[in-house]
DNA sequence: GAGTGGTCTAGACCACCAA
DNA sequence: TGGTGGTCTAGACCACTCA
């Protein structure tokens, strides 16, 4: 008799393998953002499975949003590029729910090294180099959030002013047409603080003001976090929406 | 030939249909929080499809946390009794991630009419009996949480202060268990706001001190609200976690 | 061992889209 | 009209729980 025990114990299914497999294929770059992968058909004869499994594989990364099924026409890697979906992770809205116009102010760039705590956040070693952004960002002209963003240099290799500049308020769909890097989720932890003077200045606010400060720690394909960002938001006029389920 | 564009214009898939008859059922109360459903073979012979139908609409109220499946045991109707998840909606979390001991103090509780605004929210009618209550959350002993909660009256007959008092923090356990109202998700909407003179009072604050002001509107099965709820936290020590994806 | 949910398959058919 | 994803079925077998 066939001893089941390490079968059982290393038990995984099929289509969490087969998930696996689609991660590694993005991740190599073999599907790039935006573009279509093979059919459900096809795939199931590549990996040796029946469709069924395949499309469970595929719908677990459609919840994650890292793909898009479109009915009649295939299957997509999502994109930050793509119209309507631009500001995914920016839950910021008006009080009164208009549309808004926004624009990005560079303050500062320039690199630094990891300290033991950003080595950490970051999964880098102490000492390793940096891109450190401070950005200013105006809805319909009023400055509402003082950004203040931390990047390992080394995947970012090349990144500048310019490049932080050019783009029209998100960084996500840059690092991804720059840089082949897509974020897939973010953990985000909020706080109120006051205040203090560099802010208060670049905000056109008195010190104390109180204000959202929204810390966040953004990851790509794989769990590997790529971007800390600290996000000092105006209030008065604006909130941060949630959904809890 | 029979004309499919009847069909084809009210086209709900099954399992859809399904889902519903069992959002049915939870709500007529056949199946109480906490119990065993029916397995999905007996269902599928009730409701005459196939089980894997049955499966889909099970796997969807299983992602909206309104059923929890058990592997070997079976399928039961979610609860806030449930230990481990009793605190469910409330995100708060203290900076070094240590467990803590929640005390719930009650400060009023009154009744009052609907105003044209929480008529709203409440999908009431203007001058509809409301509950208000007003209530300190404590963890470990400081006082963290100044909640103002509306409760609209009728469907909530009999409450007072004792029911409010006597539960440990959860109100949601207490609608539950009191008045079989069970609350599937919430809407929560985030600031940054200056103490005022009561709250700061309240909270051993001064005037003007940065919180996080919560607004949340709960709602039970059918997406009907039920509940108000402004919480208005310190958190120099806590804060509100949150994933995007 | 009986009962539950979980996985996997193979195949039929439907809805949607583009050429 | 052909290709894509979406639905539904029927049945086999696996993993987990509990008496």
């Amino acid at each position: 008799m066939i001893d089941e025990t390490i079968n059982s114990a290393s038990f995984r299914p099929l289509y969490d393998q087969i998930k696996v497999l689609l991660t590694q294929s993005l991740i190599g770059g073999e599907w790039r953002p935006g573009e279509m992968i093979p059919s459900e058909i096809e795939l199931a004869a590549r990996f040796k499975v029946s469709q069924g499994t395949v499309r469970k594989a595929v719908d677990a990364l459609a919840t994650e949003n890292i793909l898009i099924r479109r009915q009649g026409k295939g299957t997509f890697v999502a994109t930050h590029k793509a119209e309507g979906i631009k500001l995914r992770f920016l839950r910021l809205t008006s009080a009164d729910g208009q549309k808004e116009v926004l624009e990005n102010a560079l303050l500062s760039c320039k690199r630094s090294k990891a300290n033991s705590h950003f080595a950490k956040v970051l999964d880098l070693k102490v000492g390793a180099p940096l891109i450190e952004v401070k950005r200013l960002l105006s809805f319909s002209g009023i400055p509402l959030i003082y950004d203040h963003i931390i990047l390992p240099a080394t995947p970012f290799k090349g990144i500048n002013a310019n490049r932080v500049e050019e783009n029209h308020g998100s960084m996500y769909a840059m690092y991804e047409s720059q840089f082949g890097i897509r974020m897939i989720r973010a953990e985000e932890s909020l706080k109120a603080v006051a205040a203090e003077t560099e802010v208060a200045e670049a905000l056109g606010l008195k010190i104390g003001f109180p204000l959202l400060s929204i810390k966040r720690v953004a990851y790509t394909y794989g769990d590997r976090p790529m971007e800390w960002r600290l996000g000092l938001c105006v209030t008065d006029n604006h909130h941060y929406m949630n959904e809890l389920e």
